[in-house]
DNA sequence: TATGAATGAGAATTCATTCAT
DNA sequence: AATGAATGAATTCTCATTCAT
């Protein structure tokens, strides 16, 4: 049962994060359980309102983010130029849009010590990255990694159902522009 | 009397703009009635529900997009290469984020021919501005006016909170690197 | 309408303090609504939530409390002994026991100002009063008014159903003792 | 393992009476599975629903003033006159006002046959103890068995915050005045 | 016509009870 | 038999929309 319970939880944070990258963090926490296939009162034994549920998939967003940082720092520093590249496209599938919503649009008032905290790690991590790629002058040198999370993120929040329907592959061509502008600069850099 | 009700409608509408821009879509009615300084149920005479409201709002957003590129068309037509990025500035200014929030998120089904024959006029109006600033080589060849559309939409929406807050100045660093990512680009272009 | 507003704002009140007598200060809101006869909504427009109808159907009970004791006051200072009497059972007739309950049990935080302020009031008036029914040996003198505000609370919170059935009179018996009581003793007087 | 069982039925029996006490008889279950420090699954296991354990508590008081009131029979006919204060100290510490509470709020139907039965056991008890009291002159004549149950329970009920909090040993004094108005009264008994 | 009060459907949350382990 | 996770009905509260003045 504990397994059980563990996958279940799994499985809500999942649904939620697919949700809110796709219909914005003010979708009905009953939809989010019923995605996730369990009642609506096992969504809130496991998570204590929506900001909690909100705050635990930023985390996990910022962990993956973490994450994908620290193996292209590894790769950077063994001379794997592509790593930056992929790095990118990494943090662009991984829906960071949702993280701005829910973090944005969510929480109002206080943004909690947990999430701070992760995210500083996160950032410690994009940071090294972020500094081995402007020196292989991937990328261009006046930029943080503050801007490069927010420009992420506002690049992949998801796009007006008017466009995203009639424009398939829209989405692709932001995301070019976003990287382009996003190399060394021959004017400014 | 008659300029009394129109102006009380335009009011309403510039409040609905500016709200939408930054609270998002979901904003209470009440809320717009509040800061255009009428009842609720004068806003209801005006518009028949929200969906008639985010509509007008678009339409708006759209006929400024077409006055623009229309201005920029003359001025790129007389040889003013400035025109281009005083264009974009001006795109940016629009809050095509609050287009972009309210079209996304407002309406599910169908959207309204009205709209459909505004877009495409001034989808009209900026392509031919767009051509002339490629010809001047302002800006890169391979980019749509629906792309740059859903660029600055995306790149104006507002900020996470937690973002905005502790990173002044964040939001014009995006700008920048969407600028940039839309010159014409050595290698692709 | 702003008189009839007024009047259904009146009719909540009443209802509330009826329903929170004899069910308890937990009675559903909905259930308080159709006693009033308007909709849920409207109780929520009148009241901003279940706290703010405690406190208000609690202002009223203390208003009355100040009234019924300035009263007393008045005819006492004539001479008139039987107003002590008339005085307590006009307490008695109160429900006193839905402040009690409604106070106690709703409001776990901080009480409010307002309700401070109006409480010092009707205690200040039942204070006289009950100076002068001491002074005219009509009540123990040493009571205070704290003191007969909770015991009379106390002796009208409604009975358990299992008595109350079964035993019709029981209330009257058991503020009779009260009364008794409080009559000046010849021991400890 | 008997005897466990046992152990731990005591205990929720203890912990809920406390809690009805305290709180309410509306204090949620889990509340009361904690305080015994058994899981809510083993709480229902033994009380098959909250009027379940409503009323075994409820028997549980009603034994104790039955054990209470015998005590105080032999006592008192013994002679010794002291017991119907030492009685009268038994109830009021019993907790009535949980009973109260309890039978009062929760029991909205019918009240089980098992609860009339022992009721009228400790009231037979009572009703001979009170009886001797009378004739001792220890106690106003007019009053019942069921009157004194009803009032001390309304005088024991747990007092609203605002009064107990800013005043301690106010119940003490509401006790004291319900004593005082149980005694022989020269007017009218 | 402008207003704001009234309405009720819908969303968030709680909690008594059941059930799988 | 004990546990605690799962469930969903009930409750509080919000807000889009309608209606009486």
């Amino acid at each position: 049962m504990r397994s059980d319970a563990l996958r279940r939880r799994e499985n809500i944070l999942r649904a939620a994060r697919e949700l809110f990258a796709e219909h914005g963090a003010q979708i009905a926490m009953e939809t989010i359980a019923e995605a996730s296939g369990v009642g609506i009162g096992t969504l809130y034994r496991n998570f204590a309102d929506r900001n909690a549920l909100v705050e635990e998939v930023t985390l996990g967003t910022l962990g993956d983010i973490r994450i994908a940082s620290q193996s292209a720092v590894q790769r950077l520093e063994d001379g794997d130029t592509d790593a930056w590249e992929v790095l990118l496209g990494t943090l662009v599938q991984q829906n960071l849009g949702a993280l701005s919503e829910a973090l944005g649009l969510q929480l109002p008032k206080k943004i909690s010590p947990r999430i701070l905290e992760v995210q500083a790690e996160a950032g410690q991590s994009l940071h090294s990255a972020l500094d081995l790629a402007k020196n292989a002058n991937l990328v261009r040198k006046d930029v943080t990694e503050i801007e490069l999370i927010a420009t992420i993120g506002a690049m992949t929040r998801p796009l007006p159902r008017a466009f995203s329907k009639s424009q398939p592959g829209l989405e692709d061509r932001i995301v070019q522009i976003m990287r382009d502008g996003l190399r060394p600069q021959t004017t400014q850099d």
